[in-house]
DNA sequence: TGTACATCAGTGAACGCGCGTTCACTGATGTAC
DNA sequence: TGTACATCAGTGAACGCGCGTTCACTGATGTAC
């Protein structure tokens, strides 16, 4: 049973009539026209023509232009949901865990940016759902990325950082603030500013929105007289 | 000279040839279109024909499509400052400084996310300048919206509520929380949530950056135990 | 005050484009007997 | 093991649409003499 062999004999078929994985090139090939020109560059034809296969065949697999651009909405979410999730992990345990618990949000935070910088176009697609009526039913209580923050902000209440009575809700203003950041680098006026200055941004954001959550017992010692709060190198 | 009584004999004309202020109409109808659908739904032709006129006469005013949407962009950015500095003026001065000056940002905070709210299009529109070749070297520096955050920011600092080492910088932070509160809520997951929820989700925001500003040596007085900093009603 | 004429601000037809989507079709695959 | 046939996954031509933009034009306006 020489599979191998057999198929090294036959001519190799550029271009077979069954795909076998249609959809999931598709998507793929939506995914790099929204990296480069934003969910407007999802196009059902765009998307066939980069597959090197009909228009019409999507059909097949989609019900139509807005069940694709969904496809690829989902996977830019899903995407940036990997790397806050991987760079939060990646984060060492230190001996001090507060210390810990604060390097995993800030490094989430610039996973954020991060993201949104290095994929503008998928970013902007990750946020286009609204223009969606697939999507229009989804719970935010339920987004991975609020649980994620969620996760980070009750460490910070466990160990005393933050005041639980400030604890509801925070996930908003800390989503906010990082989101905010990354808008306006990739879509707005601070797109064409320096690295330096855009690092200082990103500093100076993270370092208030932690010093306005440390209202809880044990918070004192990591308010640095800088007057910014320590922050991880 | 009667001249009205002129204008009454002749039969009103529904559409003189010449129409008198077809520029500032085009960009009036293409701001509604905006309004509605947002950038892409600025176009040459249904301008021109909101307006009653053939799409060839836009091009006696604007060079083409980029640079109509261009005047839509620059208009929407003007109608979200104008509703920014006339909020922040209409706050009352009060017998404490300080709280003015907090009243003056938070107040100022709120307009921006009303505007996104209520204008959703426009507000889009308003930044989408990345996508503008025209606008390309534009300093943040100068941009009116952050000068006028960077005006209530020093009085914080006049006053002592925030420490001058904190003040660099600090207009992209308190920019990039209310901006991502107000894209989230227009754009994104925060989109179909209870009215309560996003008013928590408000003022937890604004209660945290100013907290996290609160460096300076007169900050004391306005930390609440609630734990939230004290905030205008 | 009247008139010729340059200039301005529109019209209307036409171009080519890429899009979403539908249709009747055909090649490839797998399954029942 | 071989074959008829249903089903699946593609093709290719065509539709109508709205878009940006260009062209040659014409109606209205204002100005020099």
């Amino acid at each position: 049973m020489d599979v191998t062999g057999d198929a090294a004999q036959r001519p190799v078929r550029e271009a077979p009539y069954h795909h076998g994985d249609l959809r999931n090139a598709l998507v793929t090939a939506s995914a790099q026209l929204a990296e480069i020109g934003g969910p407007a560059a999802v196009t059902v034809r765009a998307a066939a023509r980069a597959v090197g296969v009909t228009a019409t065949a999507a059909y097949r697999h989609f019900s139509g232009h807005e069940e694709l651009l969904a496809a690829v909405h989902e996977q830019a979410e899903a995407a940036l949901f990997e790397a806050l999730a991987s760079a939060m992990n990646g984060v060492a345990e230190q001996a001090d865990p507060t210390t810990t618990a604060i390097a995993r949000l800030a490094t989430a935070g610039r996973a954020y940016i991060e993201y949104a910088s290095r994929e503008r176009g998928l970013f902007r697609t990750a946020f286009c759902g609204s223009d969606l009526d697939v999507h229009k039913d989804e719970d935010v209580l339920e987004d991975p990325i609020f649980q994620l923050i969620g996760v980070g902000l009750d460490a910070l209440v466990a160990l005393g950082f933050m005041d639980p009575r400030q604890r509801p809700g925070a996930e908003f203003t800390a989503w906010a603030a990082i989101h905010g950041l990354a808008t306006l680098i990739v879509d707005g006026p601070l797109a064409d500013v320096e690295d330096a200055e855009r690092e200082a941004a990103i500093r100076h954001a993270i370092a208030t929105v932690l010093r306005g959550f440390a209202t809880g017992p044990h918070a004192e010692p990591y308010l640095t007289t800088d007057p910014h709060i320590a922050l991880p190198a």
